[in-house]
RNA sequence: GCUCGAGUGGUGGAAUUGGUAGACACGUUGGACUUAAAAUCCAAUGAGCAGUAAUGUUCGUGCGGGUUCAAGUCCCGCCUCGAGUACCA
């Protein structure tokens, strides 16, 4: 019989399928986690570099399932967003429509690979009855305040009770901030707009208006974590700041949170230092200047209170929030010039002009709080209106972006450094100098003056230590079509949330879903799209009275909405009364390996961490850190191909002809490769009309191109399609051979060619069993010989499994193959364990071996091989000898023997002898069964 | 700039607590089978030098030092590449 793998595949995901295989429920075994982070049905269709996680976790969840764990492995897809609504809109369909045909198109890809997801349990985050719970999690944020006493959110009712009781007593520094004071018996007789503005201060889903990204190709508004180099992550399209109204989450109350239970779990650690950095915790101090003549304040934040005595000037951002008090009337129209000419600036700008300094003197000055001396107050878009206080203390001497400021306009710059030259550049090391010309600091190193500055700011109560996060609040609104609707009406203007029991609020059906240029949401363009009060049902637009029909809020959730809890839905797909019974969260708990890209690491990342800690806060869930174990697959890079042209003209050249001119190098599409690096030019001429024209440049007769590595994509050209493989080697092979590619959480590059190796490996594993097409297996007792190999391979398969290094479990599975191969062992006492042992990696073809040698039932549940330690004990080591360290030759030795008679044996050998040539070593070691190293 | 990670044959990559560097595979070369090709099997394969050969010998894990009987692995100083981040005061 020949593999025939084509046929077996098909075989065996039927069977599957119609025995519901995979399908698991809470047991009495002990449960494993194996979780993939779900794709979005992008429309382009899987690459080969899709699957490496899914591989990866499909081995571990059958691994797993082997050694007697109920495995909860599930799939779904992230179908709300952005790419599945571009793509939509790139092929002017309904996302709806597109979004079901990628999701069919994708399970069709998916299941050729052989992967044992539970189906059963999938989920598609634009499906209502999934959603339902992803608004459901917005009440409850809507509904809740972060309690700074208790250190975590709440019920927003017991604020409300708090005020009731107490007035602002409790939250008295925090309402300050804001600019509230009350009584018990004020708040009471406050009016319902009152009330809603001062608790949309501590709601953790909160509408606020304020400067965002805003991207005007996309139609919408972007959270940072989406936007990469100053334009779009998605599509790379400009941002530029813009000021609406959106809601957001408050995130940052979690940011020590977040930051401390980074500790908790076993994640990759350049990940955690990611999301280290993101989160960017600083300690410092926030310090009061009064304004001249003036009843205001600016308050800075300063890591380097230490340097006060340097400060010569404050600079305030363009968006500080009491501009206009600080202004002085004379500077009045350049000042809004400037700020004018800032606010249009893009992104991508901003970030291009950053050693570029700007900015405008304000006409007011601030008091320096120990010298009392004058100090200008500037205004100037280095300084970001939503970091700090918006405003910082200028001290060119300590800061390279003060010192280029100061140098630029002309200000003074004052050196508080003994002995150190700031002539060209600020000093703004902390170790290595004392404070000079700074009063009761005089002769203080870093360490000492800040303990003194301290004490000494807090006694003056002109400031205050303080943690200041980088971490900002997650803007949660979209004006996008495709997302979940933010289930919130306007009453009188003021936003009330859609009661639970009346949840999903659907995606009303519009004629037009397309982004707007000016922000407008699609959703507005539906006739239906009011809430009908009284009947709780959305009713018609035209209906608006503003007594019992109002409107309903037009922006929809973010892509990551769906996608921060998914992993519990998966534990209760199917519950309409709750999110997850108590039941099944106590059984699945929580996830035990997290398979996912690291480019996640500052946005689903994070904020499912930050859902996680919330609904953990709340009751909802019993964890607050819900995967302990994540890996980072790495990416498959894909070939490119480019030819250059000449620039400006369309004369190819090849690449022995390029340093002559200027070129420009043209990306093409890898099917036009014949050979290594050689383009059929006929291909491209027939593709692209522009070759036509074109003059070629031959070397030696044959158009050559240059390669590069890249992330496989398909906007790249340079995507090998799985199915392809699996067409032509099968999919067992295509699974092992991305496994044998290299370690998995590492990039490496895709090369078809290595894969024939990996099928001829199958293909002589399946030959042990078969003599001239027909099964010849024997069951007397197998030689010692076949036992140590076998017994070899399960102890270093296992270890390697545990170890997520299945490169080398491929490797020792070759090992094993081609030992046997030369024992020539057909019998099954060898093989039946090995077929259990290779069945996580190559599933298809481990089942009909399986059912090959007379078993009737899937291996599915086979218990997994042990290794017995008796197999592999070695009487003799072959000792390497080394003469000061460089290895001569080898002895083989009993191991029974001790160091002494070693060394014995070792000198009186012949070759030792030779090499020593009648020279006494000076020390001989002796590591009992590693080495022998002769000193001479 | 800052943070993190990585540099091993022609290629992807192996190498336990420091203990025979290059497992396994690809590629290449030679051979067997075949009318031929594919497939399969066998052998060689880090580089250099000497030898018909068995073999011997030198150099070899980015570079320069160091520790050690012994360093790809540990320490110090550099270089290069990759990823993340970017006016965060």
């Amino acid at each position: 019989m020949k593999y025939n793998f084509l046929e077996i595949e098909k075989k065996w995901q039927k069977y599957w399928r119609d025995n519901k295989t995979f399908k698991v429920g809470i047991s009495k075994k002990p449960k494993f986690y194996v979780l993939d982070m779900f794709p979005y049905p992008s429309g382009a269709g899987l690459h080969v570099g899709h699957p490496l996680g899914y591989i990866a976790s499909d081995i571990v969840s059958r691994y797993k399932r082997h050694k007697g764990f109920n495995v909860l492995h599930p799939q779904g897809y992230d179908s709300f967003g952005l790419p599945a609504e571009q793509y939509a809109i790139k092929t002017g369909q309904h996302p709806k429509k597109t979004t079901q045909e990628n999701i069919e198109m994708y399970r069709i890809q998916l299941d050729r690979i052989g992967f044992s997801f539970d189906w059963s349990r999938e989920i598609r985050t634009s499906d209502p009855e999934y959603y339902k719970w992803t608004q459901w999690i917005f009440i409850k944020m809507f509904n809740s305040y972060y309690c700074h006493i208790d250190n975590k959110a709440k019920e927003i009712n017991e604020l409300i009770k708090s005020f009731e009781k107490n007035g602002d007593k409790q939250y008295k520094d925090y309402l300050d901030n804001l600019g509230y004071s009350f009584s018990r018996n004020e708040w009471k007789n406050f009016n319902e707009k009152i009330k809603s503005d001062i608790l949309m201060d501590f709601r953790l889903a909160y509408i606020t208006e304020g400067e965002v990204n805003w991207c005007e190709e996309l139609g919408t508004v972007l959270a940072n974590d989406e936007i990469v180099n100053g334009v779009s992550e998605r599509g790379g399209y400009p941002v530029s700041k813009k000021r609406v109204k959106h809601w957001c989450l408050r995130i940052s109350k979690y940011s020590d949170r977040l930051l401390e239970d980074l500790n908790k779990i076993d994640w990759p650690e350049p990940l955690k230092e990611m999301q280290r950095n993101w989160i960017g915790k600083s300690k410092g101090v926030s310090l009061t200047f009064e304004v001249e003549n003036s009843k205001n304040k600016i308050e800075v934040f300063t890591t380097r209170p230490d340097t006060i005595f340097g400060v010569s000037f404050l600079t305030v951002a363009p968006e500080y929030s009491d501009l206009n008090e600080i202004i002085n009337a004379d500077n009045r129209v350049s000042i809004e010039n400037y700020i004018k000419k800032v606010s249009i600036k893009s992104e991508r700008d901003r970030l291009a002009d950053v050693k570029i300094m700007s900015g405008v003197f304000s006409g007011s000055y601030a008091i320096h709080p120990f010298s009392g001396k004058k100090i200008p107050i500037w205004i100037s878009d280095y300084v970001l209106g939503s970091y700090g206080t918006g405003a910082v203390m200028g001290v060119p001497a300590g800061d390279q972006r003060d010192f280029e400021f100061a140098k630029k306009f002309n200000l003074e710059i004052p050196n508080i450094f003994e002995k150190i030259n700031i002539t060209e550049s600020a000093f703004s090391d902390k170790t290595g100098f004392k404070l000079i010309n700074s009063e009761f600091l005089d002769g203080y190193d870093f360490n000492s003056a800040l303990n003194k500055i301290i004490t000494k700011i807090e006694e003056n109560k002109i400031g205050k230590s303080k943690i200041q996060y980088k971490l900002r609040d997650a803007i949660f609104s979209r004006q996008r079509y495709w997302g979940e609707p933010i289930p919130i009406y306007y009453k009188n203007d003021l936003p009330v949330h859609i009661d639970e029991k009346y949840l999903p609020l659907r995606l009303p059906k519009v004629d037009n879903f397309l982004p707007t240029k000016n922000g407008d949401s699609p959703l507005g363009n539906s006739e239906k799209w009011a809430w009908d009060e009284k009947n709780k049902k959305v009713t018609t637009n035209n209906k608006i009275d503003n007594q019992s029909i109002f409107p309903i809020e037009l922006n929809t959730m973010p892509g990551w909405a769906g996608s921060s809890w998914y992993f519990y839905r998966y534990m209760d797909p199917n519950n309409h009364k709750n999110i997850i019974s108590e039941k099944s969260q106590s059984y699945w708990s929580d996830v035990d390996m997290y398979f996912g890209g690291s480019e996640h690491a500052t946005g689903h990342l994070l904020y499912s961490r930050f859902y996680q800690k919330f609904l953990f806060d709340l009751g909802i869930l019993n964890r607050d850190e819900y995967a302990k174990k994540l890996i980072n697959q790495g990416m498959i890079l894909g070939n490119s191909a480019f030819i250059y042209r000449k620039k400006g003209t369309s004369e190819y050249l090849s690449k022995n002809l390029i340093d002559k001119v200027k070129v420009e190098k043209i990306r093409i599409d890898i099917k036009y490769l014949i050979g290594e690096n050689e383009v059929d030019i006929d291909l491209l001429k027939y593709d692209d009309k522009d070759f036509n024209k074109s003059v070629f440049h031959f070397d030696n007769g044959k158009f050559q191109c240059i390669r590069e590595l890249e992330k496989m994509s398909k906007s790249k050209f340079n995507v090998v399609n799985p199915d392809e493989i699996c067409d032509y080697y099968g999919a067992d092979t295509l699974r092992m051979y991305e496994m044998f590619l290299g370690p998995i959480e590492q990039s490496k590059p895709w090369d078809t060619r290595g894969i024939s190796g990996v099928h001829s490996f199958l293909k002589k594993f399946w030959n042990l069993f078969f003599t001239e097409g027909k099964l010849n297996i024997v069951e007397d007792e197998p030689s010692s010989e076949s036992l140590k190999s076998l017994h070899k391979t399960i102890k270093k398969v296992t270890e390697d499994i545990e170890k997520l290094s299945l490169n080398t479990c491929i490797s020792s599975f070759m090992i094993c193959i081609n030992e046997l191969s030369s024992l020539k062992c057909n019998n099954i006492n060898i093989l039946s364990p090995l077929i259990i042992l290779i069945s996580p990696f190559a599933p298809h073809f481990a089942e009909e071996l399986w059912f090959q040698i007379g078993n009737k039932k899937s291996i599915i549940d086979e218990a997994y091989p042990m290794y017995d330690n008796k197999y592999l004990i070695e009487s003799d080591k072959n000792y390497p000898v080394s003469f000061n360290g460089k290895t001569k030759f080898t002895i083989s030795l009993s191991l029974d023997l001790n160091v002494e008679d070693i060394k014995k044996a070792v000198l009186s050998n012949e070759k030792t002898i030779l090499i020593l040539n009648n020279k006494k070593p000076k020390k001989v070691i002796v590591v009992h069964g590693k080495i022998i190293n002769i000193v001479v």
